[in-house]
DNA sequence: ATCTAATCGAGACGGTACGTCGAGTCTTCCC
DNA sequence: GGGAAGACTCGACGTACCGTCTCGATTAGAT
């Protein structure tokens, strides 16, 4: 079994498809859209199934119909393919609580992420995060696209709690979200613990013991 | 099959055995404990020269003057090799803290922890962790060979820390480990902010903060 | 699983297809009839040079500038290669003889069988018999890549004598051949007597005296 | 599954082991020959079941309840065991039949060398002969201990028959010999037909077709 | 109505590493 | 000093996957 597969992904990968490219359509055959779209739908399945190790650009290709030499014209490896199949489907999760309570905001927000975890999307999650750590390019969207948006939407939320008083002024922001995310990340990255709602408690009590002393 | 190898974090070539380890000592040739040094440094230089993807058995067993057999014997593929020889140095060069304080042991091993992460050695463990979400045997090995033999060692001081009652009896260890390393872990994988000597003891303060008020 | 390949005796590079290889093209590249080549030629030269025990499918495929996967996807094992590639070149230096008259087809054979044994040919010959007797799955290739391909071979020349009336219609065929086969095999491989021109002149006798009586 | 396994045997076989030897034993501990026989009896017994490319020497060494160490301090290699192995088992069948009548006499030995053949001695037999392939040593042995013997004894009954006017005195009879056993042996080593009591009685009529004519 | 060029499925190809297996050697302890 | 146990080096095996390539068949815009 194979364990390695992230070769020569340091360079930047060609994803962007925006939908002026058809202005400059040459003669011969026009891009086949829809499998494209098969391409990518099979990717994510075999991904979900056998995991990023296993999954092989012949069984991408099978289940999509396609050939090899249609997925290599359009991305330049397989972690490519995966990695724009796995962008779509990690993209929304739900919105940080804001219930005006502090202490509910926590515990309420790192059960929802819990169980976003647990699931199905979990496994295409840890596979992003694996693939941003072979590709400088994914880790740059990772953190764009998902990362900073997510913690600037909670640092909103904190600053009102600020404001309201029932936050230290002095508390950073950074350092409290790496405390409320960092414990679930490790368990879900390293899986040496059970990753459920009494561990996303224990870690919100915690988190609010450090807040509330300082 | 996975190779437990927690007898003796001895850092030389001592071949001395303990007492427990002459009572599974057989007939036969014993095991070549210069062998199996070279092989764990030659994984290192390899590791460190070509990187995690690009390391192979042939190069670890060429450079080692071993051979592939002698590796497959005594770790169940390449991966548990490198993972094990990166994880030996670790605990040599940076050793769980024992000074006997317990907020100094706290600082001083998230000191260490986020240097080992800066440089060459923080690459090649993202790469571990990026392939441990891949391969369900790596992951094994990943959780077996490096994660669990760590937090023992911490654990096994932690418990002296309560015996002096520095620490409460009732504190949860494996929640108290995953809130110091939780979030170095987040920084190094999703790189939205500093890793560096600053960070390292905000961690260890808040860490030190919610156990206080417990 | 074995390659039957009994389609075309051409001895160069020919591409040319006949009719009822059409049939079986399909879509796809289509096979590599040089590289087939380059790997028969390859297997026969190592052979030569360091004998069938030390042949290599390394070495082979090296030489024929192929890679070992394709030599296994036409071939099950090293032993069918190189059984192909000999016996591709006795057909080709030795092709059954067809001359129209039966006491000479059969002289000529056995004269070319013998010519063919001593020499380095005869001695990889003997290490075929040899590991057909000790591995059933060489000894499957050796049966049907060499002895029956061959066997058919004569038979069908000995049919069309059965047509012009010069043989017997009754005559075993079989009988017939390990009559002429048989004692050049048993002195090759017992080594008892002399194995040369003249021998295979007094066989050829003996077997075309068995078969006027008939 | 391997296929070869003559690599080096070119040098001769050490096997002799004369009784007068432990007269010249020295200090240490006499050669254990009860080890010595449950080796070579390990050795045939493997042999009969897995065939001679599958017995390994840890098999062997395993089913003797020895070292390898003590396989190689008494015999060069592997061939070497198994071939000192099968000396004493292939060593006797039926005499050459005499029962006056030259038909008959050729009929009743064909049948019987096929019954020897059919049945586990023709297993050991086919070893022994693809053993002597591979060594000169062996090769020289088995003409000499097995095959020159056979065939003296069955020339001096046809001299009887040549006196007795039933053979024409100039027949070959080594060429008689090779046309009764040949077909045999060939079968027996390609395996591409039937080895039976039917063909036996169709190789003895055509030897004997051949004879009355000439 | 062709011609021409880009695209597609299929699948063979060179290459590289994998993990396994067997031969024959060596090292320890036991008798 | 012989022997059992068993670890060691060496080298070949056959497999798997990657990314490239070459076919014949499609599919439009250009001529």
């Amino acid at each position: 079994m194979s364990v390695v597969e992230s070769l020569s992904n340091s360079m930047s990968i060609e994803v962007k498809e925006s939908c002026e490219e058809t202005a400059q359509r040459g003669r011969g055959r026009p891009r086949d859209e829809v499998a494209r779209t098969r391409i990518l739908e099979a990717a994510l399945e075999v991904l979900q199934e056998v995991g990023f190790a296993n999954t092989t650009t012949d069984a991408i290709a099978e289940r999509a119909g396609a050939s090899k030499a249609t997925i290599y014209r359009w991305w330049s490896n397989k972690a490519a393919v995966v990695i724009e199949a796995l962008r779509k489907q990690v993209s929304r999760d739900t919105p940080f609580a804001d219930t005006g309570d502090l202490v509910n905001d926590i515990h309420l927000q790192l059960q929802g992420f819990v169980e976003f975890l647990t699931g199905w999307r979990g496994r295409v999650f840890k596979a992003f995060i694996a693939a941003a750590q072979n590709d400088p390019a994914f880790a740059e969207s990772f953190r764009t696209d998902w990362i900073l948006p997510r913690r600037e939407e909670a640092k909103e939320i904190f600053e009102r709690h600020k404001e309201r008083g029932a936050l230290a002024k002095n508390v950073d922001l950074e350092l409290l979200l790496d405390a409320m995310y960092g414990p679930i990340y490790f368990r879900l990255l390293a899986g040496h613990g059970r990753l459920d709602a009494d561990f996303a408690k224990s870690v919100g009590d915690m988190t609010i013991r450090s807040l509330v002393t300082s």
